[in-house]
DNA sequence: CGTGTATATACCTTGACACGTATATGCCCT
DNA sequence: AGGGCATATACGTGTCAAGGTATATACACG
Protein backbone atom coordinates (compact mmCIF):
# COMPACT_ATOMS: atom_id res chain seq x y z
CA UNK A 1 0.00 0.00 0.00
CA UNK A 2 2.35 2.63 -1.22
CA UNK A 3 0.62 5.75 -2.34
CA UNK A 4 -2.09 7.94 -0.92
CA UNK A 5 -4.10 7.40 -4.05
CA UNK A 6 -4.36 3.69 -3.46
CA UNK A 7 -5.64 4.38 0.01
CA UNK A 8 -8.58 6.42 -1.17
CA UNK A 9 -9.22 4.10 -4.08
CA UNK A 10 -11.12 1.85 -1.69
CA UNK A 11 -14.79 2.87 -1.48
CA UNK A 12 -15.21 1.86 2.16
CA UNK A 13 -12.24 3.92 3.15
CA UNK A 14 -13.62 6.92 1.34
CA UNK A 15 -16.88 6.38 3.15
CA UNK A 16 -15.09 6.33 6.47
CA UNK A 17 -13.29 9.54 5.67
CA UNK A 18 -16.53 11.20 4.65
CA UNK A 19 -18.16 10.04 7.82
CA UNK A 20 -15.41 11.49 9.92
CA UNK A 21 -15.95 14.89 8.40
CA UNK A 22 -18.84 15.52 10.74
CA UNK A 23 -17.08 14.42 13.91
CA UNK A 24 -14.85 11.77 15.39
CA UNK A 25 -16.37 8.31 15.65
CA UNK A 26 -15.66 5.08 17.43
CA UNK A 27 -15.10 1.85 15.54
CA UNK A 28 -18.50 0.59 16.58
CA UNK A 29 -20.22 3.69 15.33
CA UNK A 30 -18.53 3.44 11.98
CA UNK A 31 -19.41 -0.23 11.83
CA UNK A 32 -23.08 0.48 12.41
CA UNK A 33 -23.43 3.52 10.22
CA UNK A 34 -21.62 2.09 7.24
CA UNK A 35 -22.92 -1.47 7.65
CA UNK A 36 -19.51 -3.04 7.62
CA UNK A 37 -18.24 -5.89 9.73
CA UNK A 38 -16.03 -4.94 12.65
CA UNK A 39 -12.80 -6.49 11.34
CA UNK A 40 -13.28 -4.76 8.05
CA UNK A 41 -13.64 -1.41 9.76
CA UNK A 42 -10.60 -2.03 11.92
CA UNK A 43 -8.50 -3.05 8.99
CA UNK A 44 -9.44 -0.05 6.93
CA UNK A 45 -8.81 2.23 9.87
CA UNK A 46 -5.43 0.65 10.27
CA UNK A 47 -4.57 1.45 6.70
CA UNK A 48 -5.91 4.96 7.01
CA UNK A 49 -3.98 5.57 10.17
CA UNK A 50 -0.72 4.21 8.81
CA UNK A 51 -1.11 6.53 5.87
CA UNK A 52 -1.91 9.45 8.14
CA UNK A 53 -5.48 10.06 7.07
CA UNK A 54 -6.83 9.55 10.57
CA UNK A 55 -5.65 9.66 14.14
CA UNK A 56 -7.02 7.76 17.08
CA UNK A 57 -7.68 8.47 20.70
CA UNK A 58 -8.21 5.86 23.36
CA UNK A 59 -11.37 6.21 25.43
CA UNK A 60 -11.64 3.20 27.74
CA UNK A 61 -12.14 0.19 25.48
CA UNK A 62 -13.10 2.38 22.62
CA UNK A 63 -10.97 4.07 20.05
CA UNK A 64 -12.14 7.36 18.69
CA UNK A 65 -10.97 8.14 15.21
CA UNK A 66 -10.78 11.57 13.73
CA UNK A 67 -9.70 13.04 10.46
CA UNK A 68 -6.22 14.25 9.71
CA UNK A 69 -6.33 16.39 6.60
CA UNK A 70 -2.70 16.38 5.63
CA UNK A 71 -2.69 13.45 3.18
CA UNK A 72 -5.84 14.74 1.58
CA UNK A 73 -4.09 18.00 1.15
CA UNK A 74 -1.30 16.26 -0.70
CA UNK A 75 -3.80 14.76 -3.08
CA UNK A 76 -5.23 18.19 -3.53
CA UNK A 77 -1.77 19.41 -4.38
CA UNK A 78 -1.41 16.79 -7.06
CA UNK A 79 -4.72 17.87 -8.55
CA UNK A 80 -3.50 21.43 -8.70
CA UNK A 81 -1.58 20.86 -11.92
CA UNK A 82 -4.81 20.09 -13.72
CA UNK A 83 -6.88 22.79 -12.17
CA UNK A 84 -6.13 25.31 -14.86
CA UNK A 85 -7.93 23.06 -17.30
CA UNK A 86 -11.23 23.95 -15.78
CA UNK A 87 -10.70 27.08 -13.78
CA UNK A 88 -8.74 29.17 -16.23
CA UNK A 89 -9.93 28.34 -19.72
CA UNK A 90 -13.47 27.33 -19.16
CA UNK A 91 -15.78 29.73 -17.48
CA UNK A 92 -18.41 28.63 -15.06
CA UNK A 93 -21.26 28.69 -17.53
CA UNK A 94 -19.54 26.43 -20.02
CA UNK A 95 -18.63 24.05 -17.28
CA UNK A 96 -22.22 23.88 -16.26
CA UNK A 97 -23.40 23.20 -19.79
CA UNK A 98 -20.76 20.54 -20.29
CA UNK A 99 -21.87 18.85 -17.18
CA UNK A 100 -25.49 18.77 -18.31
CA UNK A 101 -24.77 17.71 -21.87
CA UNK A 102 -21.42 16.08 -22.61
CA UNK A 103 -21.76 16.61 -26.36
CA UNK A 104 -21.96 20.36 -26.02
CA UNK A 105 -19.61 21.84 -28.60
CA UNK A 106 -17.39 24.35 -26.89
CA UNK A 107 -14.14 24.95 -28.69
CA UNK A 108 -13.16 21.44 -29.55
CA UNK A 109 -14.89 21.20 -32.92
CA UNK A 110 -12.09 22.44 -35.09
CA UNK A 111 -9.64 19.82 -36.30
CA UNK A 112 -11.06 18.70 -39.57
CA UNK A 113 -9.04 15.88 -41.06
CA UNK A 114 -8.71 14.21 -37.74
CA UNK A 115 -11.40 11.79 -36.85
CA UNK A 116 -12.69 11.45 -33.34
CA UNK A 117 -12.09 8.00 -32.01
CA UNK A 118 -13.12 8.19 -28.44
CA UNK A 119 -15.63 5.57 -29.50
CA UNK A 120 -14.53 1.97 -29.82
CA UNK A 121 -13.02 0.34 -32.85
CA UNK A 122 -15.25 -2.17 -34.50
CA UNK A 123 -14.65 -5.78 -33.44
CA UNK A 124 -12.56 -7.77 -35.88
CA UNK A 125 -14.94 -10.64 -36.47
CA UNK B 1 -12.63 -0.67 -12.83
CA UNK B 2 -15.47 1.15 -11.29
CA UNK B 3 -14.47 4.42 -9.74
CA UNK B 4 -12.37 7.33 -10.85
CA UNK B 5 -10.22 6.88 -7.78
CA UNK B 6 -9.09 3.45 -8.83
CA UNK B 7 -8.08 4.85 -12.17
CA UNK B 8 -5.68 7.36 -10.71
CA UNK B 9 -4.45 4.91 -8.12
CA UNK B 10 -2.10 3.51 -10.74
CA UNK B 11 1.20 5.41 -10.77
CA UNK B 12 1.80 5.04 -14.50
CA UNK B 13 -1.63 6.40 -15.25
CA UNK B 14 -0.98 9.39 -13.06
CA UNK B 15 2.29 9.90 -14.88
CA UNK B 16 0.50 9.85 -18.20
CA UNK B 17 -2.02 12.40 -17.01
CA UNK B 18 0.74 14.64 -15.73
CA UNK B 19 2.56 14.33 -19.02
CA UNK B 20 -0.53 15.33 -20.94
CA UNK B 21 -0.78 18.54 -18.99
CA UNK B 22 1.84 20.14 -21.21
CA UNK B 23 0.33 19.07 -24.50
CA UNK B 24 -1.25 16.19 -26.35
CA UNK B 25 1.05 13.27 -27.04
CA UNK B 26 1.13 10.21 -29.24
CA UNK B 27 1.39 6.73 -27.79
CA UNK B 28 4.97 6.45 -28.94
CA UNK B 29 5.92 9.70 -27.29
CA UNK B 30 4.43 8.63 -24.03
CA UNK B 31 6.15 5.29 -24.35
CA UNK B 32 9.53 6.93 -24.78
CA UNK B 33 9.19 9.65 -22.22
CA UNK B 34 7.85 7.45 -19.47
CA UNK B 35 9.95 4.41 -20.34
CA UNK B 36 7.03 2.05 -20.52
CA UNK B 37 6.43 -0.72 -23.02
CA UNK B 38 4.02 0.05 -25.79
CA UNK B 39 1.28 -2.39 -24.75
CA UNK B 40 1.39 -1.02 -21.25
CA UNK B 41 0.89 2.50 -22.51
CA UNK B 42 -1.94 1.45 -24.78
CA UNK B 43 -3.69 -0.42 -22.02
CA UNK B 44 -3.46 2.42 -19.57
CA UNK B 45 -4.67 4.83 -22.18
CA UNK B 46 -7.58 2.56 -22.83
CA UNK B 47 -8.54 2.65 -19.18
CA UNK B 48 -8.09 6.38 -19.02
CA UNK B 49 -10.17 6.91 -22.11
CA UNK B 50 -12.97 4.65 -20.96
CA UNK B 51 -13.11 6.61 -17.74
CA UNK B 52 -13.09 9.88 -19.60
CA UNK B 53 -9.75 11.19 -18.41
CA UNK B 54 -8.39 11.47 -21.92
CA UNK B 55 -9.66 11.77 -25.45
CA UNK B 56 -7.95 10.63 -28.59
CA UNK B 57 -7.58 11.95 -32.08
CA UNK B 58 -6.49 9.93 -35.05
CA UNK B 59 -3.60 11.32 -37.05
CA UNK B 60 -2.58 8.82 -39.69
CA UNK B 61 -1.28 5.76 -37.89
CA UNK B 62 -0.83 7.70 -34.74
CA UNK B 63 -3.25 8.46 -32.01
CA UNK B 64 -2.89 11.72 -30.22
CA UNK B 65 -4.15 11.73 -26.67
CA UNK B 66 -5.13 14.80 -24.76
CA UNK B 67 -6.46 15.51 -21.35
CA UNK B 68 -10.11 15.74 -20.47
CA UNK B 69 -10.45 17.44 -17.11
CA UNK B 70 -13.95 16.40 -16.18
CA UNK B 71 -13.19 13.27 -14.15
CA UNK B 72 -10.40 15.10 -12.37
CA UNK B 73 -12.89 17.76 -11.55
CA UNK B 74 -15.14 15.17 -9.97
CA UNK B 75 -12.32 14.04 -7.79
CA UNK B 76 -11.74 17.62 -6.89
CA UNK B 77 -15.39 17.88 -5.95
CA UNK B 78 -15.07 14.92 -3.62
CA UNK B 79 -12.09 16.55 -1.96
CA UNK B 80 -14.14 19.67 -1.38
CA UNK B 81 -15.80 18.24 1.69
CA UNK B 82 -12.44 18.04 3.44
CA UNK B 83 -11.08 21.31 2.24
CA UNK B 84 -12.40 23.26 5.17
CA UNK B 85 -10.13 21.20 7.38
CA UNK B 86 -7.13 23.01 6.08
CA UNK B 87 -8.42 26.13 4.43
CA UNK B 88 -10.72 27.43 7.10
CA UNK B 89 -9.35 28.77 10.31
CA UNK B 90 -9.68 26.72 13.43
CA UNK B 91 -12.45 28.79 14.93
CA UNK B 92 -14.87 28.13 12.13
CA UNK B 93 -14.05 24.46 12.20
CA UNK B 94 -14.64 24.22 15.89
CA UNK B 95 -17.95 25.98 15.63
CA UNK B 96 -19.05 23.63 12.94
CA UNK B 97 -18.07 20.56 14.90
CA UNK B 98 -19.88 21.88 17.92
CA UNK B 99 -23.02 22.23 15.90
CA UNK B 100 -22.79 18.76 14.41
CA UNK B 101 -21.95 16.97 17.59
CA UNK B 102 -22.31 18.75 20.93
CA UNK B 103 -20.15 16.16 22.67
CA UNK B 104 -17.19 16.90 20.47
CA UNK B 105 -14.39 18.02 22.72
CA UNK B 106 -13.10 21.33 21.52
CA UNK B 107 -11.48 23.66 23.94
CA UNK B 108 -14.17 23.36 26.53
CA UNK B 109 -14.59 19.68 27.52
CA UNK B 110 -11.07 18.97 28.59
CA UNK B 111 -9.96 15.52 27.57
CA UNK B 112 -8.58 14.18 30.74
CA UNK B 113 -8.57 10.43 30.72
CA UNK B 114 -7.79 9.92 27.04
CA UNK B 115 -4.41 8.69 25.94
CA UNK B 116 -2.92 9.28 22.52
CA UNK B 117 -2.45 6.04 20.63
CA UNK B 118 -1.59 6.92 17.14
CA UNK B 119 1.49 4.86 17.85
CA UNK B 120 1.29 1.12 17.57
CA UNK B 121 0.27 -1.26 20.31
CA UNK B 122 3.09 -3.37 21.54
CA UNK B 123 3.26 -6.86 19.99
CA UNK B 124 1.96 -9.56 22.22
CA UNK B 125 4.90 -11.95 21.95
C1' DC C 1 -11.08 -12.85 39.16
C1' DG C 2 -14.49 -13.77 35.66
C1' DT C 3 -17.62 -12.18 32.26
C1' DG C 4 -19.04 -9.04 28.77
C1' DT C 5 -17.73 -5.48 25.56
C1' DA C 6 -14.73 -3.10 22.20
C1' DT C 7 -11.17 -3.41 19.05
C1' DA C 8 -7.24 -5.54 16.75
C1' DT C 9 -4.99 -9.21 14.32
C1' DA C 10 -4.13 -14.05 11.95
C1' DC C 11 -5.18 -16.99 8.48
C1' DC C 12 -7.42 -18.30 4.32
C1' DT C 13 -9.68 -17.74 -0.01
C1' DT C 14 -10.87 -15.26 -3.91
C1' DG C 15 -10.80 -11.97 -7.41
C1' DA C 16 -8.79 -8.22 -9.82
C1' DC C 17 -5.20 -6.02 -12.18
C1' DA C 18 -0.69 -4.96 -14.06
C1' DC C 19 2.87 -6.68 -16.87
C1' DG C 20 5.21 -9.27 -20.65
C1' DT C 21 5.13 -11.74 -25.00
C1' DA C 22 2.94 -12.56 -29.00
C1' DT C 23 -0.18 -11.25 -32.44
C1' DA C 24 -3.81 -8.56 -34.78
C1' DT C 25 -5.40 -4.27 -36.92
C1' DG C 26 -4.83 -0.15 -39.49
C1' DC C 27 -2.38 3.24 -42.19
C1' DC C 28 1.39 5.03 -45.08
C1' DC C 29 4.60 4.75 -48.84
C1' DT C 30 6.85 2.99 -52.91
C1' DA D 1 0.29 -5.15 -53.67
C1' DG D 2 3.47 -5.50 -50.08
C1' DG D 3 6.50 -4.05 -46.33
C1' DG D 4 7.08 -1.31 -42.39
C1' DC D 5 5.47 1.58 -38.77
C1' DA D 6 2.11 2.79 -35.00
C1' DT D 7 -1.20 1.16 -32.01
C1' DA D 8 -4.47 -2.15 -30.04
C1' DT D 9 -5.70 -6.53 -28.14
C1' DA D 10 -5.31 -11.71 -26.48
C1' DC D 11 -3.48 -14.67 -23.37
C1' DG D 12 -0.92 -16.46 -19.56
C1' DT D 13 1.18 -15.38 -15.10
C1' DG D 14 2.33 -13.46 -10.64
C1' DT D 15 1.09 -10.41 -7.08
C1' DC D 16 -1.65 -8.17 -3.89
C1' DA D 17 -5.45 -6.51 -1.51
C1' DA D 18 -10.16 -7.09 0.47
C1' DG D 19 -13.37 -9.77 2.98
C1' DG D 20 -14.82 -13.54 6.16
C1' DT D 21 -14.18 -16.40 10.20
C1' DA D 22 -11.85 -17.22 14.16
C1' DT D 23 -9.16 -15.64 17.80
C1' DA D 24 -6.30 -12.52 20.60
C1' DT D 25 -5.81 -8.35 23.39
C1' DA D 26 -7.48 -4.78 26.39
C1' DC D 27 -10.63 -2.61 29.47
C1' DA D 28 -14.72 -2.16 32.73
C1' DC D 29 -17.45 -3.79 36.28
C1' DG D 30 -19.77 -6.88 39.26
Amino acid sequence: MESLFEIIAEPNRRAILSLLVSSEQSVGEIERRLRMTQPTVSKHLRVLRDAGFVESTVDAQRRLYRLNPKPLQEIDDWLAQFRRFWSAHVDALERHLDRMNPSTPTKSTITKRKKETTSRLKPRT
